[in-house]
DNA sequence: TGTATATATGCACCCATATGCACATATTTA
DNA sequence: TAAATATGTGCATATGGGTGCATATATACA
């Protein structure tokens, strides 16, 4: 396997990541923005602040939990959520970092 | 408004970014992968890789040119399209240096 | 000119997935 | 224990967007 084509493949991988596309869904979207802006809400309280049922939301979140942009804790029957700045951080990093490399070996700029 | 809401808005609007969401469409995917391996194809060449029709793989190319993922070139009657590399690593950098300046305003470890 | 080739677009179809309801599960409180 | 509250799950439906066919547009060549 040469360069390029291992190349090319980590850049697809790496774009492909779940996390990515965890937000391309605007339901997700709207939830990700009132936690950036909250901090930290509960299941239903996110579901009071967007048109969708609290199922819908629920569910949502556990999308966006599984692509590491959330963090989940239980107290009692809440469910609390807030953003997973850290590693969401940490994940941007890793992708920038990896097409920084892929670019003189993929797409030189002529 | 405050800095948290700054915040929120401008990482929400980074994070819906087309050229987030163009990737994330396998097919489209499959189209990058092949500029990043053969540096330059023209449409038809490119269809001939992959199982979809020539419309899908023109109509997917232009959403691709459009989030700034490829650069497009006419010759003639062919159109010969290209990984925009740098465009790509300079969009991945802003997203990167955006959320490291939001996540001690909106999401700090506790 | 006329024909062939390359790409782009209008349209209808189909499929993945988002959605909401009903219900199940879990926890608190009277 | 019973009732109320909070969240999660099964299931049927709706919807957005990818798909291919037919066709339009544009360019090259005889």
């Amino acid at each position: 396997m040469t360069t390029r084509e291992q190349a090319a493949a980590q850049s697809i991988e790496a774009f492909n990541a779940t996390f990515i596309k965890a937000l391309t869904e605007p339901a997700r979207a709207a939830l990700v923005r009132e936690l950036l802006l909250y901090g930290r809400l509960d299941v239903g309280s996110l579901a009071d602040k967007v048109p969708q049922d609290r199922s819908v939301v629920a569910r949502h979140l556990q999308v966006l939990e599984r692509a590491g942009m959330v963090r989940s804790m239980k107290e009692g029957r809440h469910t609390f959520y807030s953003i997973d700045g850290d590693g969401v951080l940490r994940q941007l990093e890793e992708l920038t970092e990896l097409f920084r490399k892929l670019v003189p070996v993929c797409c030189p700029t002529k």
